[in-house]
DNA sequence: GATGCTTGCTAATGCGCTTGAGTGTCAAGA
DNA sequence: TCTTGACACTCAAGCGCATTAGCAAGCATC
């Protein structure tokens, strides 16, 4: 006689108005809160359902209009350059966070490309798998918000720039541009007037808004050696790229990463052009990790919160399928940790 | 006036049915591959449901009994031992290769501890969200096997040893014991005697797998300075146990880290004792990951292929979802990367 | 020429839930 | 006393799909 699987039985609302004695609309009407019955019964009811241990089919709920209870989120990019990046795992626990709370479920995806993600939202859709999603990684002409506005799918979009000309999804931002001031106020206040910013993918739109305010800080302080390189965010190019610029005519005395990744295997690379840091030349990465700490030197860094970004994402999707408005908040702006990294240019 | 969003509504079976000229019935043997209709009226039907492009509305098929295309994969540890470790970025990316093939969905949860994680089983299943779940992390006494098999979903444990006692649920594992023998013998041949394996959490079942191994490892060959120290994964303890076992009498030559950040954390708290790596101590990382080799000196590791180990894992949950017997899958062994933090042991 | 069988389709039912349209009861107001 | 109307509840329809039963036509069998 083996221990065969007992199916172990489902509670439905039918159950419960059996046990309580009611119809299966007085069930449905005391469980989601609305008039029609008794206080009496409403507890009655209650307990009955607590006893069974029932809960909603999101299935069911979703036939008769009331949504999936489930957001979903698509990561378009390409494993490796999420390898030692904790960006996103601490984003998506804070998302995580909020929609417990409301147990709602995250549907989670990696996709090969933005075309890639957008043939998954349209998937999503008509499969009526979603209620809205989170999208990251906006990119300069993206073609996701357009996409999602169609389908009629809410969203948020993570890190996007609130984009004037057609106000579109919600948007939760951190000011870059205030960041990326207040890295080159320290790096010029420590004398360094050669900087080189060794940034993200080109078509990445905190990518351009770094690369514009650095631009524009530089000009607003006749800082004339002042430049960006952008890469893939993979350790290999961010060393690429370090050797090339500390190997070329007129090297930066600071170089300031867009990941944490590229950051320390900048530093390598600067070891083997016999480079020291801070001593020869400082770093500053954008994303704080404990890969920061880690390593030696530790490395100053820009440092946000990103669990409370991906919090304030989420709620900022919640407020939308309650029926909100599309909004753009903005996060604390990040702030710049020293660590070892750093220090004064070496005079001449 | 304004763009309102124009309503996009989503394409049923009805609306093939109404364009084809044919009933619901007809479409639903047409797009399913199932007798009923003339090849003629599928190639139609067929055709019309791409022009439309309509997929199967996910609620209405679980709701009609054929599951909801989704399985569910929950994370109980907590986001600061996640920090640095790729492992289960690229665990996650390899389920997802697989899922996405069959266009099954991936729920994916943080929870606190593995109560709270049954809690999300529960639901899940109450909900009907998930046709299967993949777990993670299996402990000693957990629970989560039995409440699984008792709830009735299909469950896939990676990670997990295969029991003899009880055969449970699929599970898919790498063979510890193997590359720990195959550390062990490398230390040895590089003289080491003295040995010190700062290990995982001590509730974790592969903790207590490396553990014994180590042991008999140890035993085997007549080893009598070799132990293991349990941690909580993170970089703190990572480096306070350095401390202490460096620190004390007859420190030993060589460290064994269970994961990465531990490894760095190690080498990093070895120098603070003016103690060189690996001239005085050898150190290597059972887990391999862009950290090993962007540090210096550049980490020995045990590497695999984590992705492949998430494939193979979904692979065995969607066998299981077929209606396949569980089975317990062997992924390959680690091999043990050499890089520099390995090196003969000092005489005396 | 009635019977059975196959083919290609339609009609009807049910999954679990929400909801608009009733139904019966009781108390207050005309 | 009869009408209102609020209240507490039941009925039935419908969401999109799968599935079972049924049905008509065509064909072969005896």
């Amino acid at each position: 006689m083996s221990t065969k699987r007992s199916p172990a039985r489902r509670p439905t609302m039918k159950d419960i108005a059996r046990r309580a004695g009611v119809s299966e609309s007085a069930v449905s009407f005391a469980l989601n809160g609305r008039p029609g019955v008794s206080e009496a019964t409403r507890a009655r009811v209650r307990r009955v359902a607590e006893q069974l241990g029932w809960r909603p089919s999101t299935a069911a709920r979703a036939l008769s209009g009331e949504g999936v209870a489930t957001v979903g989120f698509v990561l378009a990019r390409p494993a490796h350059t999420l390898g030692v990046d904790s960006f996103f795992l601490q984003l998506v626990s804070g998302i995580q966070e909020v929609l417990a709370e409301r147990h709602l479920g995250l549907l989670f995806q990696m996709a090969e490309d933005v075309g890639d993600e957008c043939g998954v939202y349209r998937r999503w859709w008509a499969e009526h798998r979603v209620d809205g999603v989170l999208v990251a990684d906006p990119r300069a002409e993206d073609p996701r918000p357009g996409l999602l506005d169609e389908l009629g799918l809410p969203a948020v979009v993570i890190g996007g720039a609130p984009d004037e000309r057609h106000p579109g999804p919600s948007t939760v931002w951190a000011d870059d541009a205030g960041a990326m001031a207040s890295v080159v106020d320290e790096l010029v206040a420590l004398g360094h007037r050669r900087i080189v910013h060794i940034a993200g993918p080109p078509d990445l739109a905190h990518t351009r808004r770094r690369i514009a305010t650095l631009r524009a800080e530089a000009e607003g302080r006749g800082l004339t050696e002042v430049r960006s390189v952008t890469t893939d965010y993979s350790d290999a190019e961010g060393a690429a790229v370090t050797r090339r610029v500390l190997g070329g005519a007129h090297p930066p005395t600071a170089l300031v990463y867009d990941n944490d990744v590229m950051t320390v295997a900048g530093v390598a690379a600067a070891a083997e052009l016999g480079l020291r840091v801070p001593q020869d030349v400082s770093v500053v990465s954008w994303e704080d990790s404990a890969l920061c700490r880690l390593v030696t030197p530790q490395l100053s860094a820009l440092s946000r919160d990103s669990a409370e970004f991906g919090r304030t994402a989420a709620r900022e999707l919640l407020a939308l399928l309650d029926g909100g408005p599309a909004r753009t908040v903005r996060v604390p702006v990040p702030r710049l940790i020293e660590r070892d990294s750093t220090a004064a240019a070496r005079s001449g």
